[in-house]
RNA sequence: CAAGUAGAUCGCCUUAUCGCUGUCCUGUCCCAAUUGCUAUUGGGACGGGAUGGAGGAAAGUCCGAACACCAUAGUGCAAUCAUAGUGGCUAACGGCCACCCACCGUGAGGUGAGGAAAAGUGCAACAGAAAGCAAGUACAGGUCAUGCUGUAGUGAAACCAGGUAAACUCUAUGUGGUGCAAUGUCAUGUAAACUAACGUUGACCUGCCUGUCAUCGAUUAUUUGAUGGAGGCAGUCGGGAGCGUGCACGCGCGAUUGUUAGAGGGUAGACAGCUAAAGUUUGCUGGUAACAGUAAACGCAGAUAAAUGAUGAGGGCUUUUCUUUUUUAGGAUUUAGAUUCUAGAAAAUGAAACGUACAGAAUUCGGCUUAUAGAUUUGCUUACUCA
RNA sequence: UGGCCUAUGGUGUAACUGGUAACACGUUGGUUUUUGGUACCAAAGAGUCUAGGUUCGAGACCUAGUGGGCCAA
């Protein structure tokens, strides 16, 4: 898996994202959260990641934004080392449940946690039984 | 120099690596259509290359428009809302420009919802005799006599055709509604389904078609022609539940698949709208100016859980501190030169630290309002005091 | 994206057509009681979300902003 994040790699679908969070599950590594769920697409992609800021703790669309964009780049970087090779395909959501903003080291290291959690608990308990 | 005042312009830069997104070109593979085949067209997957990618406010959503639909957006009345010196600019405006007037400021300048109180209705706490049909205090003057005259006192305002219209109102002008989540096409899906209420067409002639019916004519007969009647279609004139903005008028739509309401079902995807526009920059001409005309060049974001970013390195800029140098004042040591301490000022291809704003397109424009570290630049002003 | 409403002591609400912010609960102090509660008495506590304007005078009227809330596929 390249280190790409390109369209087809994006949750885009209105009532996929809606199931996501009526069903899905969560983790957690502050200040981010991550709601999962075990799907399958169409074009063969096998996961579909967004990120979401809440409006409530961030009045400004610059920061908003920015955190977004952070929060993409430091997925972007390191899914490929938890994701490659994984049978089944998943819908994740990462939410920002932070207050205020933080600098690129502190997200990239926190997405780290949380991938390292995700792919513990459910990449390797469904190969292992 | 300092303080101020009115404008104008800019609002971080360079580079390496890894990414996001639009457009164009292109390679390999797969699918479909056409063809006798090469091949062409369309779609998809994986690649490669070129090139574009936030703002002065993109913000607030306060005005004005474009555009779309509702009827081609009409007429009268009413209501609502807005505007309000004069003239001009503009597609339009509640915006802008010029001038007049009023107030504020020493001044440069600033602010102004700046029509009407002699159409009418209302309002004015406390104080005061009295707050506007009027009534009348004290002192002085005056008169035949009297609030007849002046002054005082209360108050923001005391008879002035008073004040107040950002009180109602009147005058003039304007104002239909909904907003790109408009609107159109395709896909998916039940359902031309269900429940309730209401409604669902007549006349006339003309034309065409049908050829079942009646009469008459031609023909041996099949058959064919004419007239009348019947049916259908089209046209004309009406009726029609209701629908189309408050009312009325007028106009339009309107039925085998209608109108209104209820309950319920599906989708929430794609494409168009969608970025060439009252466009941007520069020069010239006209105009006091806003602005207009003209010439040349440019061709400038288009996302949709929503792109324009992350990391590293270097450089600008601002502030502070330190260091060094120069210099001023005072003190100490010394015969003098000189050395040194304290306080202040200025400068630096010096060093370090901190900071580097406000803020993110969502249909598109013209304005207004609000936020904004800092930098550059132009015009103008300075009463009093001190030098 | 478009539209609408609202803001008054610590809390919940009043304030008529502009006239100098009221009530309840709560808080503090006192009395009663052996003590606490209850009851009674008294006091403090906002200058009306912010900034301008109109007016002699604004909680109210006008303009701009800030916060909070609601609606529309």
């Amino acid at each position: 898996m390249a280190l790409t994040y390109s369209k087809k790699d994006k949750l885009k679908s209105r009532k996929l994202i809606e199931k996501l969070f009526s069903e899905g599950r969560s983790i957690a590594a502050y200040p981010l959260r991550m709601v999962y769920l075990k799907t399958s697409f169409d074009d063969g992609v096998a996961f579909k990641a967004g990120v979401s800021v809440s409006k409530r703790n961030f009045k400004k669309a610059v920061q908003r934004n920015h955190i977004k964009r952070l929060m993409r780049e430091a997925y972007r970087c390191h899914k490929s080392t938890y994701f490659n090779n994984s049978s089944n395909e998943f819908a994740l959501m990462i939410l920002y449940i932070g207050k205020e903003t933080v600098d690129f080291a502190l997200i990239e290291k926190k997405m780290q946690q949380l991938l390292n959690k995700f792919s513990e608990k459910e990449l390797t308990d469904k190969t292992a039984p």
